[in-house]
DNA sequence: TAATAAGGGATTGGCC
DNA sequence: AGGCCAATCCCTTATT
């Protein structure tokens, strides 16, 4: 499994990623406290709904190989995303990125996933198995990356990552995007990922 | 108990 | 005009 080459897994937490700090971001010291790292309730967060960001995912722990949660493909994994053509909706498997007419509206998916490319925005949004398209925002930084996505929309309003976790949760009906049972964490589904991809 | 994250029904808005 | 569907609004539930 690769693992984007600046960001690689390190085994043990989701915060000891192996940045390279020469991002000029300084929010990072406030997202990731790291006091609550002991507060570890067992390893097994696919069953603890809400463990915090620092919440162990021992990949290395063959027992539970947690990590193998987000199988990139394993149609049957319960964990893995859904097929999108249920409810008799189109297959994300054809992902339009621009119509026939033109250009298509961007969608929410690919701006996360623009997002997730880059570097600057590692304080906000990051993968967490960037192979299985499984990401997770920062608690901390949620919102300006919503805020972010509304200025792109061109909304008068302000976005919130409330609004926005609203819309991901549709994509995990239509297949684009699954949630996964760790905190603010999101999976994308084989398809869109690969669609994504494809567009670079 | 408060704060935060997640869930989901209802509605809006844009496009064909 | 009307249907489709993604996005948004807004309230409830769960978890810590």
């Amino acid at each position: 499994c690769i693992v984007s080459s600046e960001n690689s897994w390190s085994g043990q937490y989701a915060y000891q990623w192996h940045y390279d700090y020469s991002s000029p971001n300084k929010e990072y010291e406030k997202q990731a406290p790291p006091t609550e790292w002991p507060r570890l309730h067992g390893n097994h967060w696919e069953h603890s709904t809400y463990s915090s960001e620092t919440t162990p995912c021992s990949e290395s722990d063959s027992s539970s190989s947690l990590c193998l949660d987000y199988p990139p493909s394993s149609p049957s994994d319960a964990l893995s995303c859904p097929p999108a053509e249920r409810r008799g909706r189109k297959t994300s498997e054809i992902l339009p990125l621009t119509s026939h007419s033109g250009k298509k509206k961007e969608r929410l998916f690919h701006f996360l996933f623009e997002m997730l490319q880059t570097p600057s925005m590692r304080s906000c949004i990051w993968w967490i198995q960037s192979c299985s398209g499984t990401f997770q925002f920062s608690s901390q930084n949620k919102e300006r990356l919503a805020q972010l996505w509304g200025r792109r929309k061109g909304n008068r309003k302000t976005m919130t990552y409330q609004k926005m976790a609203r819309a991901l949760r549709n994509y995990s009906r239509t297949g684009e995007i699954c949630k996964v049972k760790r905190k603010l964490t999101y999976q994308f589904s084989e398809g869109t990922l690969r669609g994504l991809q494809g567009a670079c």
